[in-house]
DNA sequence: CTAAATTACTAACACGATTTAGTAACACGA
DNA sequence: TCGTGTTACTAAATCGTGTTAGTAATTTAG
């Protein structure tokens, strides 16, 4: 820098305010210029940490994750935000902590040595967390994961609406007897489809029968063998709902066995629009996108509101926000 | 750093000679105690933006890869990376740029604001790249990709040994005639499995047969496509080589289609090991691995170890190193 | 018993920026 | 002519650490 301003001949206080564009400096364009072209003609670098150390910014978010990439989804939730922070002149530290619980406090603890402007908590399936207690340092957002007190700022998938959006497209589409696969466990996914499934059977007036929900495991063999159980009475349901794709892509073979066409025999329709599945089926898999791009990039747009708060002084202790996103609806051929 | 000083009773110099650990000097260890006491009492954390800009080490790798996240395969080289660089306490600092070769510079020069200790290189399939000039200030490695001068280090599959391994594992279960379907374009791993493929048939002095090969879209739909068109004759193949493992998928729609049962009638054998694709079909699908998260973890580790040359000054103007890391044959039960 | 070496520290500079406080020169209005 | 304001800068302090050079006290060697 003192190289620069040296080239310009000016000190190196100027070629910061130039750097920097201080408009209260009020330096003439002429001599921004010749600060500028000095800067470029000495391929001049601004060293990020010096600056930063200055600052007290370092236009950095830290990204922890339980599981970053061992499913497909979440590369999605990592480029959402990744590309949303690049917009703004942020980059993503990137720590991926397993399921270790001590392991996810030294992460958040060196995120926080490293001074980044604020955390993205993110698991890679909806469900509550209790991250360390250090995450409340600096600016945080937790992504398709939530703490019960609702005491940080989360963003997750609207359930129940996505329940609701599918059932009720099968209902609008004429079906009356509309299966439902689930997932044995009460994760939050869980509990939330069911209940917008059950909420567009009330709002059509179709009572909810226990005999067309089963439970099992979420893998193809899990959507294989629950929808032979659902549809081994001769008095088949028209249309299945999936909890997710892998157990509608078992639900096919199932369906096929069984010499049921999709979808004019059963209508069937998935949840999580999986890469290399939903597409690739025969037919297309009609199902409910997850929205991991959008809570990336949500979660990065919220936190950055937050650290400008902060640094701006504004911060107010209102209470943090729940954000649920829509899934879309991806309509195909099967439904 | 100077509070922890104050509450041990001695200067800042010695807490950091004790909490780096420099034995020379010769800091007994009954203060040691009393300042690490000190630290913990008062939580000290300290600053990696100081101790980065002093001591010109950030504990940093860039990780920058054009599509970072859009498909399944990445998260596993990133996880591969990520986790090798943790062991080692290092971070990665993440950028994806798409393909726009304007957007790559600036994210590399961006990481060298940074200070990154070095960078990794990242595609999403194997090829060639031209990586911006200024990317040779600091260590590289180039993952799943290479210059075509071999003048930075790089890692990649092993597509010879995969297609041979592939091929020489059905030329073992006793098939003659075996059919490969493969990507039309002339890729690397298009290139590489063809020739392994040969090797193999050359090997076992089977002769080859341009018949026996089909190119076309690497999508389920092309799988389905050129396994119908191989498998229209009468005489047939009695085993089935796929590119990968969603035109894998198309085959055994095709193979149903025509009443062939895998693998008695017709050995598949795909590559990939995709995740949701690979281990659910019925019957499982015996596949090659492609090694993506020993890639990541190897191009950190290489990466660390230049690292430490330049930082040493034992850094050597030997030829860059190329490795090629081999694919793991994974046995289901469809060949 | 003295010189040299070792132990156990510390003062002060350096890393490369940002930012505050200030200054010299000039313009302008009264 | 004086005082005030503005313009166009700069000197120096600061961020929090690492590191070199040095020092006083103690031990060891001869």
């Amino acid at each position: 820098m003192q190289d620069v301003a040296n080239l310009a001949g000016v000190s190196r206080t100027t070629v910061s305010f130039v750097l920097n564009k201080v408009e209260s400096a009020n330096i003439p364009t002429e001599t921004q210029d010749r600060v500028l072209a000095a800067a470029k003609e000495l391929n001049y670098r601004r060293n990020a940490l010096a600056s930063g150390l200055r600052s007290q910014k370092t236009h950095t978010i830290g990204f922890v994750s339980d599981v970053i990439a061992s499913t497909p989804y979440a590369g999605r939730v990592v480029q959402g935000a990744q590309e949303r922070a690049w917009e703004e002149n942020y980059l993503l530290l990137l720590v991926n902590t397993g399921n270790n619980q001590a392991m996810k406090k030294t992460a958040v603890e060196t995120l926080l040595d490293r001074q980044v402007d604020g955390i993205i908590y993110a698991t890679m399936y909806h469900r509550e967390v209790h991250p360390p207690a250090s995450i409340r340092e600096v600016p945080t957002v937790l992504l398709d994961c939530f703490v019960a007190d609702q005491a940080l700022p989360s963003v997750v998938p609207d359930e129940v609406l996505g329940g609701y959006t599918a059932t009720n497209y099968l209902i609008q589409q004429g079906h009356r007897k509309i299966a439902f696969i689930c997932d044995a466990v009460k994760v939050p996914a869980h509990v939330g489809r069911l209940a917008g499934y059950k909420k567009a059977l009330a709002e059509a007036e179709i009572p909810f029968d226990a005999d067309l929900v089963a439970f099992g495991v979420t893998t193809q063999q899990g959507g294989r063998d629950l929808t032979r159980k659902l549809f081994a009475h001769p008095d088949r349901p028209t249309a299945l709902f999936c909890y997710n794709d892998r157990m509608a892509m078992g639900a096919y073979d199932a369906l096929h066995a069984l010499n049921l066409s999709i979808p004019n025999d059963v209508a069937v329709i998935g949840f999580d629009d999986q890469d290399l599945i939903a597409a690739d089926l025969d037919p297309g898999l009609t199902t409910m996108a997850l929205p991991h791009y959008d809570m990336g990039s949500w979660a990065v747009n919220h936190l950055l509101e937050l650290i400008s708060r902060r640094q701006n002084g504004t911060e107010q202790a209102s209470k943090p926000k729940q954000q649920m996103l829509e899934c879309p609806f991806i309509k195909r051929n099967s439904a």
